[in-house]
Order: structure tokens, then sequence, then C-alpha cells
DNA sequence: TTCAATACGGATAAATTTATCCCTGTACTT
DNA sequence: AAGTACAGGGATAAATTTATCCGTATTGAA
């Protein structure tokens, strides 16, 4: 896969969850199918901006750490269901308030993260 | 700084926080700092896994994005004190919960981590 | 006068994460 | 016979984030 170098950090709550939620689409997976939205194709439909093969790896990622799971259905063609574990169940209220906390935000941190994109004035 | 060359995705709640928090060290120092950790040095001393020079940037990022503010006295040696904007006041809470999920999880957490570091099985 | 404490940031290398492109396979439809 | 839907992953380039190293500045203490 990839040989990791750097140690990772495990030293307190903040260090275990990031490790495992801080992907760039990870909450939003977590959010989608803790809808009900559990096909690949229908996820990668919700997150149009991710491309396919990243969703894959995230997905592949969040079930390695068991957060979800996935029912794979002997037929042709494929069809593929994830569903969140027990551990993913109980991390959903916390996406929801991050979800929630950004929306009631949105305008300041629209304009904040616009700021970035503005080179260094003369 | 850098110049961006993806674009920024801002389409919901969750990429919107995203955004902001998801540093290798944010949710970290906003926990210290809502602590009353409010000086870089003392910041350090309870990150000491991060580098000085890190812990800068994302301290200066999170000001950028105004979750922190700091105050600067005009003495010698200098002293530096960070403290949170109402926003970031707001956001206290959540981190406070991912923490605690992390704590509360800490063994399967550790456990999935460190399954990482094992090379795939001949 | 040399060192410690305090805070800050440039420059560059290294590591990690994402993005892109492309290919595999089966059954059904046209 | 060729195209579509479905899910998945290899290989590699590009982008972004972190890590490292080092230099600036001032006051007081040893």
């Amino acid at each position: 896969m990839y040989e990791r170098k750097l140690p990772i950090q495990e030293e307190c709550g903040l260090d275990l969850i990031r490790e495992v939620v801080f992907g760039k689409w990870k909450i939003h997976l977590l959010y989608y199918i803790s809808q009900g939205i559990s096909r690949p194709g229908q996820l990668q439909k919700n997150i149009p901006e991710a491309s396919r093969r990243v969703l894959n790896i995230q997905l592949n990622q969040l079930e390695d750490d068991e957060l979800v799971a996935k029912m794979v259905y002997d037929q042709q063609p494929p069809k593929v269901e994830y569903y969140l574990t027990d551990l993913g169940k109980s991390i959903v209220p916390i996406v929801n308030e991050l979800g929630q906390w950004g929306d009631n935000n949105s305008e300041h941190l629209r304009r904040v993260i616009k700021k970035r994109l503005v080179l260094p004035e003369a």
C-alpha cells in the first residue's frame, strides 16, 4: 500500500479520532451512509466533486478502521452496500454537529476561505 | 504563502468546517486554548510531538480563519497570548466531543491504527 | 560576554494525500 | 456486436501538508 515513515500519534483522544476521520471525504461518506445512501454509485452521485477512485480509497480506509462494513451481493452486475458498524453509528451525532456548525457559520467561513485565494497585497 | 491550484470545496457545512479544523494540530490547539493554555511556549509544551514551527503555522491559520485571536504585549522578552473568538468558543463543545469519542474508543482505535503498520501478509 | 528565555518566520526537503488516467469483468439491452 | 451499468484497483503525477534546519531580536542572568 504505502509504507509509513513518520510515527502515528496516539497519545490522546484527539490524536486517535483524527487518524480515522480526517480524510477529505470521510465525514461526508459517514454522513451519507447514515442517511441510507449505501451504494458506491449513489455515494458518488451525492459527492460529485470527489472522484470515484478517491471515494473507494476512503471507503476502504473506513472499512479497515471498522467504522463501516460492506455487504457484497453475489450477482451481476455487482451490487455492494455499505453500512455503519456500531462504532460508526456512534460517531454520526458528532458528524452531524460538524455539519451543523459549518452550516450555521457558512457566511463567516466562506468569507475567510475566500481570503486565502487573494494574493498577498503588494 | 502558497498558491492554491485546486478549487476549495464549499458546498456544504462539512466542506466548510473541514477547511478550518482539519489540520494536524488544530483541534489540539483549540482544546488547549479553551483550557486556558494561551501562550505559544505553553502550547508547545503541551503538544511536544509537534514542532514549534508547525504550531505557529497552524495558529496563524486559526487566526486567519478567526477562530482565535492574539494579544501581543509590547514588552521584552516577548509575550503573546492567544484566546478564542466567539466563533472559536462555539466550536469547543464539538472539539470536546471529538476527544471524548476518541478516548471512549481508544482501545479499538489503537488496534486498527496498529494494523496499518503491519505489512500485507505474504 | 556568552547563554537562556521568548516569539516569529524564510527556505527547502520529505512525506502524505489527492487527482488522473486507464484497465478488468459480467449480464443485459439495442 | 457494440454499448451500458455496476464495482474495483494499478500506476503515476500533482498538490498539499509537515518536518527540519537555521536565522532574527531583546532583556536579563550567570
